[in-house]
DNA sequence: TCTTTACTTGGCGATTTTGCCAAGTATTCT
DNA sequence: AGAATACTTGGCAAAATCGCCAAGTAAAGA
């Protein structure tokens, strides 16, 4: 069993772990370009609708993402715009070349 | 099975999965402050041995880590300086209040 | 009201991840 | 050389995650 973390540790790891799953990170990136709805993502990451709901609860339980229902279908957007920051914190710790090199 | 995604998905996510562990974070987290032996960051965690040796290798194949061996001791440290800038965006999207608030 | 559409939830097998023990490697000390 | 220290790797059982199918819910249309 995990011994226990920092609170702040915890929280983090909520959010870091939501996105770290192809599906889920996909449909976020996404979603940088405005709302969709759950048949559009669908078609997107290519898996059962089944599938992509339950992604789509975690993103949002993880505070990630919000919804809205207009009529029949139900769109979701990211409820940070701060995201893109953190994808370019992300690519620049994958890009070891301009990581590693630094110091 | 999962469908494929882009290059820089793939990537991103290579790095975010290896973020994605409570005792992954906190050793990250504690090289913040500068290098540490594999001895000190089990004390941290808390865990065998073994296990912190296995987390080291994950977060050193994400390219995150960089080793070092002095003597009989190996020191880890951070091969990133942005990492900070990481978990401030992190931190951002965690916090929901001040996320989803803004717009 | 009955059907259709769009989605969510329950459930379960399959895959992946995790953590401990045991064994192996490298370096230092005696 | 032999022992001790600091760590890594192999292996396996337990736990968590994932994805599909089936069933359920909600809104719109006939």
């Amino acid at each position: 069993m995990t011994p226990p973390q920092l609170p702040r540790t915890t929280s983090r790891i909520n959010v870091i772990k939501a996105l770290a799953h192809p599906s889920r990170l996909t449909i976020v990136e996404a979603l940088q370009h405005g709302e969709q709805c759950v048949c559009d993502l669908r078609n997107l990451v290519g898996t059962d609708l089944s599938t992509v709901s339950k992604h789509l609860a975690i993103l949002r339980s993880a505070g990630l993402l919000s919804m809205e229902k207009r009529g029949l279908k139900v769109f979701y957007r990211l409820s940070c715009p701060c995201f893109l920051d953190f994808l370019n914190c992300v690519d620049r710790m994958s890009s070891a070349s301009s990581c590693s090199t630094a110091g």
